[in-house]
DNA sequence: CTTGACCCTGGACCCTGGTCAAGGGTCTAG
DNA sequence: CTAGACCCTTGACCAGGGTCCAGGGTCAAG
């Protein structure tokens, strides 16, 4: 199986810096990887799949301590498995809460463009009263 | 019309800090409010609003900068409509796609929450594998 | 009028999430 | 065997987004 990178390769793939995957190592975002016994990394290619689902949840707005929280989740087994669910539910409720909001705000944007057909003035658009919905 | 604050209760309202509206304002998220004679800021109650539009739009990850945008947007009447319509457009592309990568986490938790009933091993959930969808 | 709560400005400081550089090994193509 | 590209660690530095004084006015109640 020849499904391993040294840290530059796998940066490159995962669109990140190299400090990068070495700063979420330290993060404990990813594994210590093993070594070689000059010392370089090497890493697996599921590292590559971590990387990139890193990214993402960071554009969704994530912290890295969010983030950490919601990889271990899927790779811990029987210890707790009540506590991992819990844990779950609670990022799915959060998750489901950014999306009523992206999709109030999506409203909103949506019925600026529209109403807006490129002139006239869109001064009193909706697009605060659409975000004025109850916070939480 | 008794709806103006100074900055103490307007900050308690919104749910953030006093330092934070000040800041904010130096950004250029807030409009410089009038002062009283002695150099108190009055806030009239739509900066209220504002200010929850903000914190709403900051936990859905846009930057301070992307929120200002927005926030012209709704403000700005007249001049350069079709650039203010394509800018609206260009956020609500944005938005769209984040709508997706977060229905996409949340099918995610959603099986892992589903799969794994209070016990047994949630290892190979698929959480990871929910988000491998190709990034952009 | 005085006291306590509030407001002002300016500047220092903090955390997060990286990014860069120095000093020094490692690897591989030629 | 040597040049160039890569890797290591440690530690400094940076931007974004605040947060916290210090020093000094303001305002309302008693």
């Amino acid at each position: 199986m020849p499904h391993s990178l040294t840290i530059s390769p796998l940066a490159r793939q995962a669109g990140v810096g190299i400090d990068t995957v070495r700063y979420y190592e330290r993060m404990g975002l990813l594994p210590e990887p093993p070594r070689r016994a000059s010392g370089y990394r090497v890493y697996p290619a599921e590292t590559l799949q971590r990387l990139q689902f890193i990214r993402r949840a960071k554009n969704l707005g994530f912290s890295l301590e969010e983030i950490r929280e919601l990889l271990e989740l899927s790779h811990r087994s029987g210890d707790g498995v009540g506590a991992v669910k819990a844990t779950a539910a609670a990022k799915l409720k959060d998750v489901e809460e950014r999306i009523v909001e992206l999709e109030r705000m999506r409203d909103g944007l949506r019925q600026l463009v529209d109403a807006c057909p490129g002139h006239g003035a869109p001064q009193d658009c909706p697009i605060l009263g659409a975000l004025s919905g109850d916070s939480k």
